[in-house]
DNA sequence: CGGGTGGTTGAGCTTTCTCAAATAGAGTGG
DNA sequence: CCACTCTATTTGAGAAAGCTCAACCACCCG
């Protein structure tokens, strides 16, 4: 259940029972959304945050002529909005990329917690950054990497989120996206990733085939895609 | 001096006069820093956030074959590294692009701060999730925007953070940048960028010159840039 | 006056895009 | 189990945005 975002907070920094206890006090009841709806729209102010416990769900933000980048991918375990407790209104949108199960999260019950525990606030302020850190690679990718080294990068990334919170199977992960929100992802054309993930293929990297990504040389795609899993932050440490 | 990190975070929430002197009391004193060093190294553990007085600094991380991607701009009034206080080590550098006057702020007198003063604390988060909204942006541009509209759009939101801390004159702000700096913001070549700011020139929507960017077409620039400025929170707010 | 940086120009090339269509698969109703 | 749809993937060919390389020019500053 919500157990991944626990397992998630955990990975990186240690939380005792009692903050575990006040944490799950505060989530809501979960209920299920399906796929492809905006549930979250740049704008309308927000009074709750939203806990992912299972799907994978996209901020994005639109051009005019209908041309969508996605901003930021979500897995399991990730409150998709925290941010929007300090901002209370977004600046992009958030869809959910597959059916979805999802937990709201007051923002009052939030501000409260924090308040009882400041180490807690590190902590979700440690996660957003979190994301920055995320968002900044991102940038990198898009703004200088080949079509070839934007994939193999987002691969090797999902690759360690996932395992983070117990869904990577070692070399191989469920990816339940098409090759269009790839493209959505990385800032190219459908077709281009498309034959993109064909010559990955060919030279043995990683396949994405059947919604399942699996990695056939993983320091080759680390090498090709110039991964550094640095900006992920994946090491235990106190706050 | 340090008076435009107050002007930045009063134009967006109101801070009490207590609040503000905790504030002065936890800045060190001020040094000078000259053009071009990345003074804050990716990777390297910190136990101060630095506050951008005077000058123009950038976030920034590499790619093996030499390319670079500015991340973020900062102008004065920024802490540039306000995320280190949770991250304590950052996953990209921070460089001068002019000559800079900086100002320690030691991470254990801000934690203390922010305890004494949970609203500041949250004023903090706040900010950092603006930049976090900016890097959204700016991806949104890496992976979208035509160079034209990418270019409009960089100056567009220069032109509103600048304004904030009272350095840009209506229609007209001092950017110390070359168009080498502007190339590495927007992922483009110098080259490009120079025959993109001549169109920009020539379709008379904006100047950039002698270090002097001056709009001459507001609305035709917001207009080529798809820029909605929400995402810079510029409202005034309680928190 | 000379050297250095930053801006401008030209020509050819690459990566990625566009448009159009074919193929493959998954799910549904009969 | 088959026809039918719908979506997702694959293929091809031509076009365009942006890149590379190589100069050249215009300052600014000592």
């Amino acid at each position: 259940m919500n157990d991944r975002a626990l397992l998630k907070l955990r990975a990186r920094t240690p939380i005792s029972h009692d903050e575990e206890a006040a944490i799950r006090e505060g989530i809501g009841a979960a209920f299920t959304e399906a796929a492809n709806r905006t549930t979250i729209e740049m704008g309308r102010p927000l009074t709750t945050c939203t806990l992912l416990i299972d799907g994978m769900m996209a901020c994005y933000k639109d051009l005019s002529d209908g041309q969508r980048q996605i901003t930021q991918l979500h897995t399991p375990g990730d409150i998709v909005d925290l941010h929007s407790l300090t901002l209370k209104r977004l600046d992009h949108n958030i869809m959910t990329l597959t059916p979805c199960r999802l937990a709201p999260i007051p923002h009052d019950g939030l501000t409260a917690l924090c308040e009882r525990f400041p180490r807690l606030a590190r902590v979700l302020w440690f996660n957003s950054n979190i994301d920055g850190a995320v968002h900044r690679e991102w940038e990198l990718s898009l703004g200088r990497r080949t079509a070839m080294a934007r994939l193999a990068a987002l691969f090797c990334e999902l690759r360690l989120r996932l395992d983070l919170v117990g869904l990577c199977d070692d070399l191989s992960y469920a990816l339940p996206l098409t090759q269009s929100d790839l493209a959505t992802c990385v800032g190219l054309t459908p077709i281009h990733v498309n034959r993109t993930l064909m010559e990955l293929r060919r030279r043995q990297l990683v396949t994405f085939k059947n919604k399942r990504v699996t990695i056939q040389n993983w320091p080759a795609l680390i090498e090709v895609g110039e991964f550094d899993p640095a900006y992920l932050y994946l090491e235990q440490r106190e706050i």
